[in-house]
DNA sequence: TTGTCATTTATTGTTAACAATATTTGACAA
DNA sequence: TTGTCAAATATTGTTAACAATAAATGACAA
């Protein structure tokens, strides 16, 4: 069961977005991955196909492939998206949660909260990342999954870009008082919340200033200091 | 503005499939995609590799790509999250059709309408996906607009695959009312209209009898006949 | 005839070389 | 210094050849 080399690079590349490690504007230069992955140009190519069908790559001719930069116009599209899917999910996960489900969901409220805490940010991404995909296991739909899952990796995009760092992940009360309506079964009760929760994180959204400039891997280390320029 | 040779063929492959050219189950070998468009195997592997991503197609390694085969669990979860998003589209798209919209979709009613008639199934089948994208282009979240068209995309799959002959699109008069509705602003009306429209299409499929075996491109055209075995 | 197996053929997977296109660099002039 | 332009470099795009694998063919034996 071992995985293609293609199907490597692109868990590789969904994961490190996933984590806010890969931020919104980066390069993904063929040469780069191929040397990384160590394997020929033609996976890799391969491997941004796909990554750009799922549009978390943008592919530009000539120009090379580039971490997708969500517009404002994007972001509310993708968290109106969250909003309708999930509910969705909420709504047919409610009484279908086992106890291992609803021990692994409050497993990882804590390990979340953990993580925070010690101001890791890419473990506590990954953790609020998995109780929402956790519960879509639950719901037992795997295009619903899917489409989340899409939706979970442009939704860290947006966060890094438009949120006043610190704001950028869920509120861990909430999160609980999820598990507590899903234990419970309390079906419109798990949706309400579901959707106020996402409300909630969008509202945390700041699209005033501009995003960041694109970065490329040579910017992110030549250390941007504090431009030693004026008159 | 030209589409990259790339663009050409999935573009071309998911029109064959929405209108029921192309069936489940059909291979898509390299060689044969690569001469039909004039360009080489690379950009066919792309192509593929993108399908592969939007689930239309399979790829078996050493094997070649084939036209997805929606199994019957996975054509409840298609019709599931169909609904769940055509819900959205129509709550979003209420108020917003301007008068071509509505002229638009009230031709592309009589459109179906001839098709029908005159026994041309990809016209028919062309027309109902087009009136259902319409109305999520109305709603205006291209987020929701792209799942969509993955999802009728497959569903016209397993209707090929699941429908016993004839009933396998919308029913007119449906789609007359979904007009009416959206052209009046009535959105619980609309939304209501929307899910029973797909109850309605979901309940004509048929499980009982397995899909009709994977073709291959030689066997569509060995003319099956009446398989002159038996004892 | 019918089933099995080795051989042949076709198809997919991999690699490298080359062409076309951007990007960077550095020289030069204002 | 600052702006512009040409040369140099690096990156993406394309192509062809080869290797690895699967499918088809045909010979042979029962």
């Amino acid at each position: 069961m071992k995985d293609s080399p293609e199907d490597q690079i692109v868990n590789a590349i969904l994961d490190a977005i996933a984590e806010q490690r890969l931020p919104a504007g980066t390069k993904l230069g063929e040469q780069a991955l191929s040397d990384l992955f160590s394997c020929n140009r033609a996976n890799v190519r391969r491997a941004l196909a796909s990554l750009a069908a799922q549009q978390v790559v943008e592919l530009r001719p000539n120009r090379g492939a580039f971490v997708m930069t969500p517009s404002p116009k994007e972001a509310r599209d993708i968290f109106q998206a969250r909003r309708a899917i999930e509910r969705t999910i909420a709504r047919h996960a409610s009484g279908q949660a086992s106890a291992e489900d609803i021990a692994f969901l409050r497993d990882n409220i804590l390990e979340e909260a953990e993580a925070r805490k010690a101001g890791d940010k890419p473990a506590e991404l990954r953790a609020s990342r998995q109780f929402h995909m956790r519960i879509a296991q639950i719901a037992g739909n795997l295009v619903l999954e899917r489409f989340l899952s899409e939706l979970t990796m442009r939704s860290t995009l947006i966060l890094g870009l438009y949120s006043p760092t610190g704001s950028s992940s869920c509120a861990e009360d909430e999160h609980d008082r999820i598990v507590d309506a899903l234990a419970a079964g309390a079906t419109d009760e798990l949706v309400r919340l579901a959707d106020e929760h996402l409300r909630h994180l969008e509202a945390g959204l700041n699209f005033d200033e501009p995003p960041a400039a694109p970065m490329s891997l040579r910017e992110q280390l030549m250390a941007p200091r504090s431009t030693p320029n004026a008159k």
